[in-house]
DNA sequence: GTGGTCTAGACCACG
DNA sequence: GTGGTCTAGACCACG
């Protein structure tokens, strides 16, 4: 489980496990019928509280993305890329339209928008490393 | 005022109304010196306790937007625009970065980036109303 | 009256006036038998509330420092360099006493404060110019 | 947590209570790491409502004095002394300023500041008890 | 159990 | 009339 946490985010840590998890089912590094980790062991490995990680995998399962079996462990569920928007396209979609929603509270055009993004792209690209990154 | 709450946001009420103010300061919509409503009526036109309203003025005169005069009233400071790091150009260049932050975790190419927002804006502008909105 | 007051201060303005007229009572610049502006005068030289300076004569008159005379206006009272303890070593009195209350909270052995105070006005000089400032 | 509150003082109650931790790091009886008392226990030592309480934390927390885990506790900041502005000699000297800035408007010689503590410091400590104090 | 938010309402200080 | 403080009390989010 490669989640990095922030405990100094405003997010709390277990929407960042919410989220984390997510993306790695977007992201196909998790699978359908793949076994989550106890509760025991993720709050072990990640150093948090246990009732942090159960808060999580309760919120992961009423989003429909694992299924737990009384007995057996709790997995990622059939549909997880669909249920909840899971998928990659689902949560780039999210973020792009909070984007949006700030560009509209600060009153700019949205045609706008897309040539902002790749301006700001481009200067990401020089300060971090090679264009391509 | 143009401020719209959202009872319902996990953003604080106070919160919401410190965001929004720091708002209409990039956009230019309260300049240095303008009076703030109110606290009274603020309270008022926002439906929400005057300790709300207080304690978003308190807030913001501790980050150095405001300037509040007792028994005269809450004025912009002078040095606001820098105060509230506020400039139109960098909150949307935050909201830019929390963007493409989300896109790196999720293993999207950022040069895909803006066509993603181009295509999301459009959709948006099906879903609201005429296409230039 | 020369008075200057700092809107910012946190000391509210009428306590800046009061302040001020003690400090030329205490200094010898207004003495027994002087007439004070009146309050109208006051303020607009001042530039501020007339209730602002209504209040500080007040409570310079309830110290014993002014005494108003119906119909004839308001007067530097016979005894005010005692009165209010308005002598300046009265006032330098109070500072100390300031000055002390804080070493204290803060564990500094009361001996070693007069050592302290010499080399920060040692330093004070050398920054604003000859030693004798 | 020795912090004694002077509920008559014209300084608000949480301000003191901020005032009162700033002190209690500068003096090296808080350091980097150290749980501050909950909000709750505060509140009924000093017998002041926890909002009152809850107020002072937040607003050291956003001076970076604290940093608060909700649901964990409130723990004394990494850099703690700096934000504190607070290291003894700087609080002490700030106090020594104030008391400079009244001796020269006084016109008092500020080379005969020095004798005027020593001599004040030696009449507080025969009212107060010993020579010593 | 921890801190955070919000309200209602009283009272105060300032101008 | 303006903002500031404080309390009592309810409710919530987090761990």
């Amino acid at each position: 489980m490669l989640l990095d946490l922030d405990p100094a985010s405003p997010v709390p840590i277990y929407q960042q496990v919410v989220d984390g998890i997510r993306r790695l089912v977007a992201v196909g590094a998790l699978r359908s019928g793949d076994q989550v980790p106890t509760v025991r062991d993720l709050a072990a490995q990640l150093r948090v509280n246990r009732n942090t990680v159960a808060r999580a995998i309760q919120d992961l399962e009423a989003q429909g993305v694992v299924r737990t079996r009384v007995g057996q462990g709790t997995f990622i569920a059939a549909a997880a890329e669909e249920a909840a928007g899971a998928s990659r396209e689902g949560l780039l979609g999210e973020a792009i339209d909070r984007l949006i929603t700030e560009a509209r509270q600060l009153g700019v055009a949205l045609q706008d928008l897309p040539e902002a993004v790749r301006r700001r792209v481009v200067e990401h690209s020089h300060r971090h490393g090679k264009g391509k990154r």
